[in-house]
Formats: C-alpha cells, sequence, structure tokens
DNA sequence: CAGCAAAATGTAACTAGTTACATAGCTTGT
DNA sequence: ACAAGCTATGTAACTAGTTACATTTTGCTG
C-alpha cells in the first residue's frame, strides 16, 4: 500500500531514523522493551509498522554465534520409522527453540556427504545422523568443523560419536527367541538392503549368534510392495519355512498381504513377525507380532541431548533404549508333525 | 590436538594474519581461489587447516541478504502422505541448493502460528502451508514481512496465496462416481477430523454435490487403529452398507484389516476404497481401489516455484495436477438383490 | 631496460544487528 | 539549592564476512 514499489528491506538504520531515536533505542524496543520510554518506544514501533521491519536473523546470529538450527540425515522420509522419528525429534528441539533442517541421503553416502556440508554451510549448530556406517569424510567434517554430532537408530559405547539408540542385533535376536520358543526350526528372514546399512547389518549378525535354527535369508527393499514379492520367493523356494521373521515391520506387512492372498492362513500355516512396531501393526489381520523399537523415546532423547550438547557444552551419554517383544496374533507354536 | 584447550573459532581476520595475508585475500581463496597466485592460496589453506577456520553462514548471509533455508508447515511427520510430499520437497529444493526446514504443527492452529514465527525469525526466506485454513495471524505475518508462501494440497484460483495442489471435491466425487457406477447406494464413508482441516473438508463437499445415493458419515482419527474403528461402528450399525468409502488410504486400510477379522469379504460382500494412493496401498489385500493423490510432482513443483519465487521474484502460477481413479481388487459392482 | 598491461594483493567501507560506555535529563534527599 | 542517583538515550565499537577501489607486483613487448 504505502510501499513505493519493491523498496528493499527496512533495517535497524532505518527505522532509527523514522523514529528519530538512534540504533541502540530501537535494539531496546525490540530486545528489553521496558528499557525504554512508552512514547519513544510508541514511536519505535510505528516506524516499524510503517516501514515494515523485520530483524534479520542473520545479523543476529552474528552477533550471538547461534543459527539455532540442527540438521538431520536421514535415509528418507518414505519409511514410517524414520518420519515418527524425526518428528519426536522436531518437537522436542522447538522447545529449546531449535529449528530442524531435515536433509534426506536416500541412503547414498556421496549425497549423505554433501548434504552434512550443506548442513555445516548453512550454519547447523548440530547433526543428527542417522546409524553409524558413514562415509570417513563426514567424520572428518565434524572433527575438523568441531559439529556436535550424534549417531542414532544404534547403540555402541565404542563408537566415535556418542550413539543414542537400541541394540539392533538384540532387537533381532529377542525376534528370533520368540520363534524358537514356539519350536519353530525353519525360518525365512527378510532384510533390508545390506549395503550401506548397519542396522540391518547387526540385526542379521545378532540372528547368526544362534545356530539351533535354520535361517534362510531373503533381501528386499524396504516396501510392503518389496515384502510381497519376498513372500512369494520364499513360497517358490520349495521348502516352505515354519515363519517368517521380518526385520522390518513394513516388510512383514507386505508378507502378511502376499500370504493371504496365496490363502496360506497366519498364524496356523505360517507365523510372522516383525521388527519396528509401527503404530499400524497392532491393527493389521492378524495383529503382527512384533519387537518394539522405541523411536519416539530416542527422537525426544536425541534432541535433549543435542541441545545440551550446543548450549551447556554437556557431551552427551550414550543412551540404550530397551526393545520389547510384543506379541500379537501373527506368530503361535510350530506344527509339530 | 594443537588446540590449545577451547579456543573460540577463527575468523576470517584470524586467519589473515597466520598466513600473512589481508581479509580480502582469504576471502578470495574461499571464493574465487582462481584469482589468488598458488604459493598464497597454500598457505591461506595451511593457515585454514590449522585454524581449523570454518566461515560464518551468519557473516556470508548478513551480505547476500540470503539464508537458502524454506520453511514447511505440515499437521504431521506420522502420516505417509506428507511424509512423501516432504521428501519430494525436500530432494528437489536441495537441486536448488536451498534447505529445507520442517515444522509440525500437529494441525493446531496457535502451533502453527508460533512455529510460523519462528520460521521467518530464522530466516526463512519462503514458507510452504499445508491447506489453505490457517489463523488470520499467519496471513498478517506472511503480509507482514513480505515471505514468499504457498499452499499446498489445495487447489482455489482465488486464495489469497499461491496454491498448487489438487481439487479435493473432485478426487472425492472421482471415488464416489466409481463407486455409484458400480450400482453402490448404500455408502459408509469415513473421513479424517473435520476440524481446520480443509482438505477433509472439500472432499466431503465434493461428496455432498452428489444426491444419487444415501452416504452415512463416519469421522475417524488419520490412523490404521482408528480405520479400525470406524469399520466396527459401521457394522455394528444396523444396516450393512455395499460400500465403504475413505477419505483416506491409512484408514481404508484399517477398514480393510477389520472387516477381514470379522470374515466380511471384500469386495464380495462389501467394496472399499480410499484416496490417497499410498504406496502400500498397491499390495494391501485386496488391492485397493484409490484415487491417486499427485503429492510427489506437487512437492517437486512447490519447490521449483517457491524457489523462483525467492531468487527470480517470479511469483508462482497457480497448479492443479489431476487427480486419478485407480481401480485395484477392493471393489466390485453392488449385488443387486 | 623502460613502458605498460595484467595479475595479485591490500585497504577500508560496506552488510545489519548488539552492546559497553558515555552522557543528558529528571527526580529525590538534605 | 545542589549533589547524588536513576532513567533514558546516544555514540561508536564491536560481531564476520564481502567487495569496490587502490596499490603493488609481475610479465611481456619494443
Amino acid at each position: 500500500m504505502t510501499s513505493p514499489k519493491s523498496r528493499k528491506r527496512a533495517n535497524l538504520r532505518d527505522v532509527a531514523k523514522l523514529a528519530k531515536v538512534s540504533v541502540a533505542t530501537v535494539s531496546r524496543v525490540l530486545n528489553s522493551p521496558d528499557a525504554v520510554a512508552p512514547k519513544t518506544k510508541a514511536a519505535v514501533d510505528a516506524a516499524i509498522t510503517e516501514l515494515r521491519f523485520v530483524p534479520s536473523a542473520a545479523a543476529r546470529a552474528i552477533n550471538s554465534g547461534r543459527s539455532r538450527v540442527v540438521g538431520a540425515l536421514v535415509p528418507t522420509l518414505d519409511h514410517a520409522i524414520f518420519a515418527r522419528y524425526l518428528a519426536a525429534l522436531e518437537h522436542t528441539l522447538s522447545q529449546y527453540r531449535l529449528s530442524l533442517v531435515v536433509a534426506t541421503t536416500n541412503g547414498d553416502p556421496s549425497i549423505e556427504k554433501a548434504k552434512a556440508h550443506t548442513l555445516v554451510d548453512i550454519g547447523a549448530e548440530g547433526l543428527v545422523l542417522s546409524g553409524i556406517t558413514h562415509k570417513s569424510e563426514l567424520y572428518d567434517l565434524i572433527e575438523q568443523y568441531q559439529v556436535p554430532a550424534i549417531a542414532t537408530s544404534y547403540y555402541d559405547p565404542d563408537f566415535l560419536l556418542p550413539t543414542i539408540g537400541y541394540d539392533n542385533a538384540k532387537a533381532a535376536r529377542i525376534a528370533l527367541d520368540h520363534l524358537l520358543n514356539l519350536k519353530h526350526n525353519d525360518i525365512a528372514v527378510v532384510h533390508g538392503s545390506l549395503s550401506s546399512n548397519d542396522r540391518t547389518l547387526a540385526r542379521i549378525k545378532g540372528l547368526q549368534e544362534n545356530d539351533d535354527a535354520e535361517l534362510r535369508f531373503y533381501e528386499a527393499d524396504l516396501s510392503v510392495e518389496e515384502g510381497c514379492n519376498a513372500a512369494r520367493r520364499i513360497l517358490s523356494a520349495g521348502k516352505t519355512p515354519t515363519a517368517v521373521l521380518c526385520l522390518s515391520d513394513v516388510l512383514a506387512t507386505g508378507v502378511l498381504f502376499e500370504l493371504k492372498r496365496q490363502k496360506i492362513s497366519v498364524p496356523d500355516d505360517i507365523s510372522v513377525m516383525g521388527i519396528d512396531d509401527l503404530p499400524g501393526s497392532a491393527h493389521t489381520f492378524p495383529r503382527l507380532t512384533t519387537v518394539h523399537l522405541p523411536v519416539v523415546r530416542m527422537g525426544n532423547a536425541t534432541a535433549v541431548a543435542i541441545s545440551e550438547w550446543i548450549e551447556h557444552g554437556k557431551e552427551p551419554s550414550i543412551e540404550l533404549f530397551d526393545t520389547d517383544l510384543v506379541i500379537r496374533d501373527s506368530t503361535k507354536a510350530a506344527n509339530t508333525i
């Protein structure tokens, strides 16, 4: 309205001039309004409004040395477990008045490196990573720039960075033990991609510690569709297993659907279980037995830890959250023939 | 190692001093390395390494007037459709060297307002909103600070802000028409929360334009669990409908599961359809008939539009993406008695 | 080897805020 | 009435970069 076409943004000096006060007074109106006389404040406020003045975040940041931004690197947002985790992270960060910049890497280490660089470039005060397998350049970056960084979804007290997460190997073992207790001894394992996915790797390692059962492994991308495909592969492999252990609920959901399609009854003919405990998993048909991963608590704890690190230099302690077996309707004792 | 305990961050002047050059030369090494003699560059690089110098993003931003950050306000990350959309948005923004700050609002207008403020405060150069129902304060904020802002997941050429999205009413009508063509005339509609959700509202409005069919409405939170609950409510309502139209695939998935649990066959006894076309919906049992929402294309287009707006002042044109019926196995012609 | 252009580097003034310190103006106490 | 003390405000120097312009150095030609 009052704008004489695209006038560039007003700054503190412009406001000061219009209000006939000094820049210090304007700054005071912004930061400690009680320290200035009501009349002066009114004049400044009027000038601010007239000029549509908005203080520059960059100029503030330059003085405070703070950007109030935390960066998160996740493989994808397309998997509910990451989305849930990020939601919790963002929620708690915002209570510390920190904002979350999300960068997706698609699991590609060189994209990850580039995006990490971008995050540091925009002045992220902290970095949150998923898992512990990353390009050494990423660690160099963290080391060189001295950015607080936490690795999550993983637990390893000896790791270079503090880890906040859960024991993936143990989660897998809990699942396997459950099936073993139910006397399953011919088990198909459906897992996500092995390349550069330390969580999957750790879970498989957890399974391999045990040799009571015959395990056959099927790799699949993390999607319902690939879960279906895996189920088809399992069924066409000749000997049908008594149980299918999916290292992710998404895959288990696919398996469940496909078995249904093939008129194979779960759990009567085959037991199926997952790992994740997604919100929907409690309501599949049949309800999915799974291992609960504490991603929400992990997200909150990570937010607290990185905030404390950033604000008070308090290096976070490694945190381990329990993974719990959630027995529902998709598993039952193996049929003894 | 070389660090004499916690020395504070080195800046340009420190580097210049150590390398025995001027600040301008250091700046050149950073921004146009070819303009400085190899020997000098080497000396500066050495100083940069020794001091672990990292240029301040804030100082850069203050000069360029750019933060290279775009803010997105979404109700939740817990719904795959938003996560997918954000993934696409982030992906394309990163090609414009823009970063995405995510703020979740939980559908609460006052949280939204606060988070929008935070986004502007950290210097977001553009804002991406979901839907068109927002507190007027939010629009005031956008107007006052003159932040480029785009409303998405919605199409309304007359709206205050440019919209990039799809026609929610039409999507719902496409779904309803499909059921009507199959001679269904007793249809239960399961929809998400009505309070402050313009997309749901628009979809319902789309349905109500038609009066060929008897529609009974069931409200439910957007989750598989609530889809199950809705199915139970529908079944216990006496007269069982011939079809269930869910205004979201997540709800449809829940309905599918629950009907299965109740041994009601889909589509033989009841047809079920959704709206969204989530990646998993192609593989449910039975495969879900739904209406495809072009969220990925929308995310990409929004990224392009806001980038062009920010970088070249090009106000975006309103964009409308088609929603397409995807006929799969969960619907069939009504049983004529 | 002078002459001159091109390349390399330096100086200082910008960007937009915050803030330590100085000062002006007013009230209050003796 | 005047010093003390307080509040309100202003001045100028910071924060950490970029960049226009000035100056120095280098290289090549005649």
